[in-house]
DNA sequence: CTGAAAGCGCTTACAG
DNA sequence: CTGAAAGCGCTTACAG
């Protein structure tokens, strides 16, 4: 056994830096520098010299001593409140694969919808990275426009938002008013909304999706009905399943649901065939959703999806321009969202 | 319109240095330092001096000129093929949330399952982070093992892993036996392996729990039967529709399916339902995966299930212990999987 | 095309 | 309990 290890397996890691390889060679720590990062002219011979002594030494550039000296990381902060809540999911998973394409590293920060962690996610300036996309969900939209100048920030989600930062804002309330539109326009005449928001004015995804809802009633010329709104403690098929049994058991009449999150949906429709009803020939239903199983569910689920590819695109860009540019106008981006007809509504006449 | 904006807005943003601190104080910037990281000792009357200072002037140290002495960025990369892969997703929302609970940064670095990137992964030892936890999906076990001491990196995944490196390895063959010998159990016969691989020897988590298979077989004093195995390009619902309905229509009699992912398994209710078998009265239905879904499709699948959490505590801990440590004996962690019965399968006589 | 020097913002021994 | 100096590994002007 042996009792002293070799140095370099104790303690720091020995380590290959600029200075050795220049070193190795035979010219200054700038030449190398230039070859490593394409800078400045170099002699071809000295190119190549630097180039097999990088390979055989093993040198990798310290990103810590680079970052301190430029002030880009390359690296970005992406901020959600969890995989699990509404799009999250698909637009992390858009975020990290459009970012990898484009050598720019993601740090994942989960806020759990908490306040204090999206403050924090923005004073923090997202600690090692260049910059920071955030999509508040606990922050209102007051507190965001009073923020201080803040680093290089982007806010994603269903808000949008006047404060001082760019912003990517999915149009979930023109996507609500549309779905229920599409819902009247194919027969219904009372459109539960599973998941919305019985009091007006809020800012959350539930609310602006229930303005939708509201606008989509008066320009019917219908009046909104606080019975039809199903609010629920979270978004889970269980939740979805039990509000919907609960409907059922009131006898309150109702031909369609707007289920404002999938799960919600499947919950509802798990309680819809259990209780009888057909769908769409009794009950049309859709839903806010990304996921496969729309397509999979019987019937299949009408959704209104979120175009999270060009959410994460526009955001990233932005990002980028902000961490270049520094001061530059603020850009506010919205993404329409898009209704996939499936077969939980009646097919167009 | 200003033609020379304020200095502040152009280029480098103004920062707060911990010498601005220690200046504002009329201390050095080591008694600041020793505040912030409570280093040392320092007079209670400083403490709050500094304190206060750091407030006002809204300081904020810096990680990166931190992590280059320290070499501790208390950041660690997570290289998976995807979110969308196996139980990916769920594993990386562990690995965020655990993360989080420490302190700990995790950036996120998808390998697309490609083979160049996840060595440059282990390259790399994972940027500015302070480790690397992978999971291997391309490089074979024999590469693994012949790879050069690597930084502090832990493999995780469904391989057992006899390389330089830590690992945390779920017991899928085990897992994949136990749930044919539940099967045989409960009186199935013919067991389809839906995506398994009919050649022996691999090390994909396919191969593995192929083996699995294989085993409770021979143990049952049955044969292997290649026509049972279902290759599948891909693991979606698509696929397990299509080889499930390609197998009904062959004619072949099975009476109890193992589907290696959860999708397959959706797609193969899908193509049972249509083709008017019962499940479980006609054909028994198991799957790997983490999915709600399992707990709502009709039937309900019984599943097995990865412990995430469990793997993710785990890899974290190794991967903590082996950034302080250094040299250290390697540990290789093995996690059971779990099989919740539900309806799919035939309630124990 | 290349080098020597200063400096990024912090921490780490080493003195007091 | 506190300070002055050196240094982490690189880049950035500035000279040649």
């Amino acid at each position: 056994m042996p009792v002293n290890e070799p140095k370099s397996s104790r303690g720091r890691p020995t380590v290959v830096r600029m200075r050795d390889v220049a070193a190795a060679v035979g010219v200054s720590v700038k030449t190398v520098s230039n070859v490593v990062n394409a800078t400045g002219q170099v002699n071809e011979a000295t190119v190549r010299a630097v180039r097999v002594a990088v390979e055989e030494l093993g040198y990798r550039p310290n990103p810590l001593a680079r970052g301190l000296n430029s002030r880009a990381t390359d690296t970005v902060t992406l901020a959600l409140p969890g995989l699990g809540y509404g799009y999250c999911a698909p637009l992390a998973a858009a975020v990290f694969d459009l970012a990898e394409a484009e050598g720019i590293s993601v740090v994942m920060e989960p806020t759990g919808g908490d306040r204090e962690r999206e403050l924090e996610v923005l004073r923090n300036r997202g600690g090692l990275s260049d910059g920071v996309l955030l999509m508040p969900t606990a922050i209102t939209a007051r507190e965001l426009k009073a923020l201080p100048s803040p680093g290089p920030a982007v806010l994603l989600g269903s808000r949008r938002v006047e404060g001082p930062f760019d912003s990517v804002a999915s149009q979930d309330t023109v996507a609500a008013e549309a779905a229920v539109r599409l819902l009247l326009d194919r027969g219904a005449s009372r459109v539960v909304l599973l998941g919305g928001e019985r009091k007006a004015g809020g800012d959350t995804a539930a609310a602006l999706r229930t303005d939708g809802y509201r606008r989509a009633l008066t320009a019917a010329g219908q009046k909104f009905v606080p019975a039809l709104v199903l609010e629920t403690p979270r978004s889970s098929r269980d939740d979805g399943q039990a509000a919907m049994a609960q409907l059922l058991g009131s006898e309150t009449p109702f031909d369609a649901v707007l289920a404002l999150e999938e799960p919600l949906a499947h919950g509802a429709l798990h309680a819809l065939r259990r209780a009888g009803r057909d769908v769409p020939g009794q009950v049309q239903v859709v839903a806010f959703g990304n996921d496969e199983d729309a397509e999979y569910s019987s019937p299949s689920l009408t959704t209104v999806q979120a175009d999270v590819t060009t959410m994460a695109r526009r955001a990233l860009d932005q990002l980028t321009a902000r961490v270049r540019e520094g001061a530059r106008p603020r850009s506010h981006v919205e993404v329409p969202l898009t209704i996939i007809e499936r077969e939980s509504t009646i097919s167009h006449a």
